[in-house]
DNA sequence: CGCTTGACACCGT
DNA sequence: AACGGTGCCAAGC
């Protein structure tokens, strides 16, 4: 289990309407690599299986992620998800934050 | 004063 | 070793 299998694995638990930041995710794992998170997602093998289009940066922002794949689409998926996604911003997205320590 | 943008440093792969 | 990516800080307007 690498360092991102670890990231992979907690953002894989973030529930549909909700986000998490890198941030947020790295402290979950009890590390403060948080840039390391955003590179996890960027290696993620599980992609299909892991919502890492969820996570975005701490100030609301998607990040990097929408910028690799049809963002366009992602970003309709999260609005019908209940996250509202204004040109690259979440809207209300601390209210969607998902607090990664709520997990079990 | 408030907000925004840019740069830097740091971590892991 | 380098790259990619994030977060915080500072400065400027």
């Amino acid at each position: 289990m690498s360092f991102k299998e670890s990231v992979l694995n907690l953002c894989k638990r973030i529930p549909k309407g909700k986000v998490s930041t890198y941030k947020e995710i790295a402290k979950a794992l009890n590390t403060k690599a948080y840039r390391a998170v955003g590179n996890a997602l960027k290696h993620n093998k599980n992609a299909p299986i892991i919502p890492c289009h969820r996570v975005i940066s701490s100030d609301g922002s998607l990040g990097g992620y929408q910028g690799k794949l049809n963002s366009k689409k992602k970003i309709d998926m999260l609005k019908k998800e209940g996250i509202i996604v204004e040109k690259g911003k979440i809207k209300k997205f601390k209210e969607k934050l998902f607090n990664a320590f709520s997990s079990s």
